[in-house]
Parts: structure tokens; C-alpha cells; sequence
DNA sequence: TGTACATCAGTGAACGCGCGTTCACTGATGTAC
DNA sequence: TGTACATCAGTGAACGCGCGTTCACTGATGTAC
């Protein structure tokens, strides 16, 4: 039957949120549409009313995948934290043993090995939700020109991407704790202050 | 019909190296046992005449993984290089565009993000196979202790590890370009010399 | 050294399963009159 | 405002395909005599 325009919608909206989760919690190959579809407890044909495909579906949730309560907590409590500590309550949000143990994980940490491997529109809406992100974070870095911070900031949230899956990926607590403490100490230590500029 | 001893142990060996390879270049999961098996001129169900389980697989070929023949060069090239240059050689030749640009890339850029999901024991053997790996990164590093030099390879490695995965997904040549070059000024400026030391 | 027989690496059909996608269909909603 | 009809979100069976794994089998190799 037909449904009222406002319910697609919403239903569309819901299925970019659910699969956003699921990417991040199960990777992009492990997510599958009926399931996906399931979840919203509909059924999978009705999928190709709202995505031509699988992949425009993963194109599409590049955005929401970026957008998590964990992300929403760490920007909040980094605009709440006074100016001089505002990168470091990035830094200990994102390498926290929270993050680590959270089954989704950042959309960075889960699924940037994965899009080496996607097709380019998929990498394209992937790389372009991740530079609105980072702009987010620029923003509360101390280098004095936008375009100096933007950089950094992408410097940093790859590295800290990079740490958070070994960390992820580590079957010793004790280890992989000890790994992100020193790794908390690095960035702040490396991003906390405008790096000298390099004479030529 | 039987075959020799020694074919047996070639068979396997054989099976190990392209596994690894097929990991790298297509994750685990998008790496089956028939097309694996259909490489080395063989039948799928051979394959269990190896190995338990695809798992048992992936657990053995953790360490071939982080043998390939760009890890190889790279070494090399630390080694000869004058002992301070030996850090920026790694960190040059890991951040490079060629590297980028390779299909297979290393285990932990390929390979990180997915081993985050997989079973206990693989997740143990690849951080072996890692420590292993980061050993020999460690000797070339100029901080005092064996203990802090090993905590310096594995930030390093981590770090560097998230910024290939990110340079690869970017769709843009130039951006990545320019990204990894100021990965390699970063990485190079944080690990050449020792860190100062914290005081409590 | 020669013979008889057990072993087992590799074959290829078959298992159940989940995947992405297609398609004829239903029936309430939206629209034209 | 009331009626007739086109639209289309969602259903559920079916498509071909690849997956990991099992299994009865073949026949050269290894071993016991």
C-alpha cells in the first residue's frame, strides 16, 4: 500500500541512522540490507524505494556516521572546558578506554581501513563528512590561521584514528589501557601548543 | 591421490603467503577460500587438508602478513642510512605516495579497522605478529631504554598507520599528496630526537 | 630389494546460508475533477 | 465537499551468486613385512 509522504521520509531518515550504526559497528561488507531493513521492522525489498543501491546508501550515510552521542559528549565538553584545555579534552575523549571498548567506534577508527576498498563516490561523501568533522575540531586548535588548523587537525585525528583501532584490536587491557594513556600524553604534548615554524 | 611431505609443506607455505596477500589487498573477509585455493592451482576442498577453519588461517598468516617486499626496502634502507637518519627513512618510505598508490599496503593499514571485530585468537596473533614487527622499528629509534623505545615504535607505527588509511581513502591525489607530506614533517619532527622528559 | 597395504593431499559435488537485486503485487494516500 | 483514479511505499517470493564447510573419492607415497 501507499504511504503518506511524511512516513518515507522518516523512514528514510531512520534507515541512514540505523545504517550508520551498522557500518560502524560491523563494518560496511557486514551489514547487510535485510537485516538493516529488519531492524526498522520492514522488509528488504522495500529498500530500493529509498536507495538505488547499497552503495548509495553507504554514500548517503557517510554524514550521520560521523554523528554519534559519543561525538556530541566530546564536542560538549570541550566547548564547556576553558580555552587553554580544549584540545586535551579532545584528545582524552576520543583515546579514552570508553571509546575503546564501545562497539561502534568512530566512523574513522571503524571503517577508514574499509574505504581504501570502496568505489570513488563512496570515498568522495566518506572523505568530504570527515573534512566537516575536522572543521569542528580546527576550530579549538591554537594555530593562528584556519587553514594551518584545519590541517592539523586532520594530522591529529589520524593519528588518533590509527591508535584507537590497535587499541581496539589489542586482547590485553592492561596493554592496550597503558598504550592510549601514552598516547593522550603524545597528542596533547604535540597538538596542545602552535607547533614552531620551520625555517626554509 | 597422496602426495610428498615436502609438497605438503610447500602447499602450505605457498597458502600462508598468498593468504596474507589476499588480506591485505581485499580484507579478510573479501578474501575467499575458493578463489585462494583456485591461485595456487588447487580445488577449495583441499584447503581443510591445512587448516582447521578460515580462522586457523587467519591466525597463521599474521605473521607473513607484515612480510612483504615494501617493508623489506624499507629496512633496508634504514640500515644503510647514516644512524640519524634512520627514523626519518622509516617514516619516509611508510608515508610515501608509493605506498599510498600500492594495492596490498601494509598489515596494519589494510587490516587494523577489521581486526577490531574478529575472534580472540586472530586478534592476539596479529598484535604478536605487530610486536614483532615494531621490534625492529624500536632499534632504529634514539630514546635510551629498550622498553621506551618499543612505546615510541608503537606510537609511531599507529599514528602513521591511521594517516595511510586516511590518505588512501581520499579521493583527491593532490590532498593526499600534500597530506602525507606534512604526516612526514610531523612524525619526523616528534620521533627523531627523545622526548623531553615529564616531570611528576 | 620386492611386495602388500595403510595413509592422506588433493578432487569436486553437495550442504545450508546470506548476500544484493528484481518484480508482480497490495492498498492507503494524494490528486484531478 | 465528494468521487474516481493514479501513485508508489512497502511486501514477500524468487533470481543468481559466493561464502565456509563437509564428504565420499582417488591414487601416488610412505611404511611394514
Amino acid at each position: 500500500m501507499r504511504y503518506s509522504r511524511q512516513l518515507k521520509e522518516e523512514t528514510h531518515n531512520r534507515l541512514l541512522k540505523q545504517a550508520a550504526e551498522g557500518f560502524r559497528r560491523n563494518g560496511v561488507q557486514g551489514t547487510g540490507i535485510a537485516p538493516l531493513m529488519g531492524q526498522l521492522g520492514l522488509t528488504h525489498g522495500g529498500f530500493y524505494a529509498h536507495f538505488g543501491s547499497k552503495n548509495e546508501l553507504i554514500a548517503q550515510a557517510t554524514g550521520p556516521m560521523f554523528e554519534d552521542g559519543l561525538a556530541e559528549q566530546m564536542f560538549a565538553a570541550a566547548d564547556a572546558a576553558p580555552e587553554g584545555k580544549r584540545v586535551r579534552t579532545i584528545i582524552n575523549h576520543y583515546l579514552s578506554p570508553q571509546h575503546r571498548d564501545s562497539a561502534e567506534g568512530c566512523a574513522l577508527a571503524a571503517l577508514a581501513g574499509e574505504m581504501a576498498r570502496q568505489p570513488k563516490p563512496v570515498r568522495r561523501a566518506y572523505i568530504s563528512a570527515m573534512d566537516h568533522r575536522l572543521k569542528r575540531i580546527a576550530a579549538l586548535l591554537p594555530d593562528e590561521d584556519e587553514k594551518a588548523r584545519f590541517d592539523r587537525a586532520r594530522l591529529l585525528v589520524a593519528g588518533m584514528a590509527g591508535t584507537m583501532m590497535i587499541a581496539k584490536a589489542m586482547t590485553d587491557r592492561d596493554v592496550s589501557d597503558h598504550f592510549l594513556e601514552q598516547a593522550r600524553a603524545f597528542y596533547a604534548a604535540a597538538f596542545e601548543s602552535v607547533p614552531q615554524r620551520k625555517s626554509t
